[in-house]
DNA sequence: CTCATATTGATACTCAGTCCCAGTTCGACG
DNA sequence: CGTCGAACTGGGACTGAGTATCAATATGAG
């Protein structure tokens, strides 16, 4: 239900931009008043981006997993197999949703509010890798860590839409996760 | 003329919060009408950040400054002391300023798309010096640098306000932005 | 069958941001 | 001194997002 609507939203998107469609048109197309679009969805660009919302859970699953005297940046690294690999066998689709995204300002916005809730949940794990003399909150070293790795992971998909897929994104995000640290 | 409408938004921006605060309110005081204030400043949050227009320029020139051969970390780093050390007579003043870009989302979300412009002139800089035998564009290496350093900023400067200026910008900038190199 | 609850939609509202048009100021030029 | 034009200003209307309220309808338990 709600991935249909999502899905409607995404095409409509894709086919006028972002911009150029309303939510009356979504709701229309979908078959619900706008009113009721609004219950599911808090913003326009949400319908879109309602596929990311399990992506914090399993980032935070996957980072779990990895072991516990890995350098956190690894971790890191390994934990963005969950994304790089979305869409494995059809990243065509991965493809149109990230130029969706990069491509428009508000959607890219939206997006980053919702890797900032992935963040809460990574922050916490990396913070208690590294050890914590600091008190949380005062030690910006764990929040650094996972925003410059999202930072990495969002120059990497930017990339991959810009050559258009050419070069792999673990290629893309190997590159450009290990520049940090050479 | 400008600056003195920044001033008067901001002011009722930290009094009343910015999401209670309308345009209309704002031109009232300023003693100009709404459509002027649109003409003026593209968006309601931009009136308060016009402080920033500057600094991206500050930024590459301060970049540029540093020695070719340099890490480009570190000179990233050197060149945000342009920034760390804002209203270093006045802490106080960078300190509201900043808890008011990091408490509203809407205007976080403002203040990142401005660094965004900051990226785009420090990225080929970096990207000059990184030595292209990847052609630009394809390889995410110097903005993943550029994007890394900015995240860390941000992280440092949430930081700062969070513990109250308690601990110097510099100080947690260089922890944020060390913790990557370890 | 009935009552309570949840879902829906219609309507109205606020406010940001855009657009167009008319009035004003002000300096250049005759 | 008068006038023309450019730049700035304000008024007012418009679109569209997001919110709140309320009535109508569906659903499900007893």
């Amino acid at each position: 239900m709600r991935a249909e609507v999502s899905a409607i939203a995404t095409r409509l998107f894709a086919e006028q931009g972002c911009d150029n469609t309303t939510v009356e048109q979504i709701a229309a197309e979908a078959g619900l008043s706008r009113t009721t679009f609004f219950r599911y969805f808090g913003t326009k660009e949400d319908a879109v981006l309602t596929c990311l919302d399990d992506l914090g859970p399993g980032l935070a699953a996957a980072l779990s997993d990895r072991p516990a005297d890995e350098h956190p940046w690894t971790s890191l690294r390994r934990a963005f197999d969950v994304i790089t690999g979305l869409n494995g066998d059809a990243p065509g689709k991965s493809l149109a949703f990230h130029r969706l995204v990069e491509e428009n300002p508000t959607m890219r916005t939206r997006h980053r509010e919702k890797q900032q809730g992935w963040e809460e949940l990574l922050v916490p794990l990396v913070a208690a890798r590294l050890g914590g003399d600091v008190p949380p909150g005062r030690d910006p070293g764990p929040r650094a860590l996972v925003a410059s790795a999202v930072a990495c992971l969002n120059v990497s998909m930017q990339t991959w839409v810009s050559c258009d897929g050419a070069v792999s994104r673990d290629a893309l995000l190997d590159r450009a996760m290990s520049v940090l640290t050479e």
